[in-house]
DNA sequence: GAGGCTAATGACACCGGGTGCCACCGGGCA
DNA sequence: TGCCCGGTGGCACCCGGTGTCATTAGCCTC
C-alpha cells in the first residue's frame, strides 16, 4: 500500500463470499451489519476504520458510504422501522386510556423483543449508549422519535406539536426509557421490560420515592 | 491556494489585532469564540469551516484547536464552569427540602442570567439546539450534567449514583430542562426561568394536565 | 547584557470520515 | 446483438483533527 494511497480493499482475507458488482447483493446490509458490530463490539468503534469494516464485509469503502450515511449507522439496524411501528402503536391506542399512559405502553410494547434478538439488541445499545461518538450520534436518531411522540401528544390533548407539554412528555418518556436501558445493560439476566416500567412509573408518579 | 494544500491563514482580510507568537494572548479565546459564533449564526455550522474561523480570529488552524478540542466546543464557552456552579448550587441546598424540588430550584437558579448575558445565551443555544451536528455533540456535554444531578440525588437518597433512580431524576430533569430553553428560544421575549418552573412543575407533578 | 528556558504560535504532513465523479461490470430487455 | 440500468470500485478531493518541528518573544539567571 504506497504512501498516502487508502488501499482498496485488496485482498481481504477474511472476506465471507465476496458480492459481483452487478448482482442484486442479497444480505450484503445485513453482512455490513454484522461485520461493523463485531469489529466495533471488539476493539472499541473509534478504533475501527470504515476501510476495516468494508473490508471485513467484502466490500469497498466507497460501497459501504452506499449502505450507510455514516459510520455510526452501521450500528443502528432498521430504527426507521422502529420508530414506524411506534407511531402505529400509538395511532392504535384506547382512547379512553390517559396519554401519558398510552405512550408508556406503546415504548414498553415496541422494546417487547422476542428472546433470540435479545442479544442483538444488548451489543447494539451497549455501543450507542457506551461509545461518545455513537452517544452523540443518538441525539440524532432519538429526535425522530420524540417528533412521533410529540405529535401523538399534541393530538390527543388538543394542543400543537411545538407547545410545551406534548414535547415535555416527549422528551422525559425517552429519557426515561434510555435510563431503563441503561439500568437493562448494567445488570445481565434481568428483563427490560421491568426496568422500562419502573421507570415510567417513578417518572409518571413525579418520583414519589424523594419526597424526603 | 495551491492544489492540495490548505492555505495557512493568509492575508486575513477581516482580521482583527493579530497576536504575536510569543505574547500571553490575552482575549484570543474570547476572540475565537464571538468569531466562531457569528460566522455559524450567520452561515450554519456546517457551512463553516475551521480555516475561516481561525482565519476570521486572526489565528491559524492549528491554534484553533489548542483553544478548543473540536469545532463545536467553540460555541460552549466555559461550560465547565457551569457544571460546577450547578454542583455547588446542589451543595448548598436546603436539607428540609425535597430532594426533586432542590435539583429544579438548582436548574433555575444556575440558569438566571443577567439581562445583558441573554442575546449570547440565546445565540448558543439556538445554534446546539438547531445544528444537528451540534445538537448530537450536546449530548456528550449534558452528560457530564446528568452525573452530577445523578450523585447529588444518589447521596440525598441513599442509593448508589448508577441505580434507577438517581440516573432517572437527572435524565429527566436535563431533559425537561433542554425542553424549556426550546420553548425560550421559539417565543422571543419570554423569560426563561418561567418556562424552567412550568416544566419542573409538569415534570414533579406527573403531567397532572394529560389525565384524559 | 548574553544566553538559556518557556509558552504560544504557525507550517506541514498525515489520518480518517465523507462525497462527487467516472469507469466498469453484469443482467434484463428490445 | 446492442442498449439500458443498477450495484460497484477507484480516485481525487474536502474537511475535522493530531503529531512534530521550527520560530518567536518574553522572562529569568548569571
Amino acid at each position: 500500500m504506497g504512501i498516502g494511497a487508502r488501499g482498496g480493499h485488496n485482498a481481504c482475507v477474511t472476506a465471507i463470499e465476496t458480492t459481483a458488482p452487478g448482482l442484486p447483493a442479497e444480505g450484503t446490509r445485513a453482512r455490513v451489519e454484522r461485520a461493523a458490530l463485531d469489529l466495533f463490539t471488539l476493539r472499541g468503534f473509534e478504533q475501527v476504520t470504515t476501510d476495516e469494516v468494508a473490508d471485513a464485509a467484502g466490500i469497498s469503502r466507497r460501497t459501504f458510504f452506499r449502505y450507510f450515511a455514516t459510520k455510526a449507522d452501521a450500528v443502528w439496524g432498521d430504527f426507521a422501522a422502529h420508530v414506524a411501528r411506534l407511531e402505529e402503536l400509538l395511532a392504535a391506542t384506547d382512547p379512553a386510556q390517559p396519554v401519558l399512559a398510552s405512550v408508556c405502553a406503546a415504548y414498553v410494547e415496541v422494546n417487547d423483543y422476542a428472546v433470540a434478538e435479545l442479544p442483538l439488541l444488548r451489543e447494539r445499545m451497549l455501543l450507542i449508549l457506551t461509545e461518545p461518538a455513537l452517544l452523540a450520534h443518538s441525539q440524532l436518531r432519538f429526535a425522530e422519535v420524540d417528533r412521533v411522540v410529540a405529535r401523538y401528544v399534541a393530538g390527543r390533548s388538543g394542543a400543537a406539536a411545538t407547545d410545551l407539554v406534548p414535547r415535555l412528555v416527549a422528551a422525559t418518556t425517552r429519557a426515561a426509557a434510555t435510563t431503563a436501558f441503561e439500568a437493562w445493560l448494567a445488570d445481565q439476566r434481568s428483563a427490560l421490560g421491568t426496568h422500562l416500567r419502573q421507570a415510567f412509573a417513578e417518572l409518571t408518579a413525579g418520583f414519589p420515592g424523594l419526597l424526603r
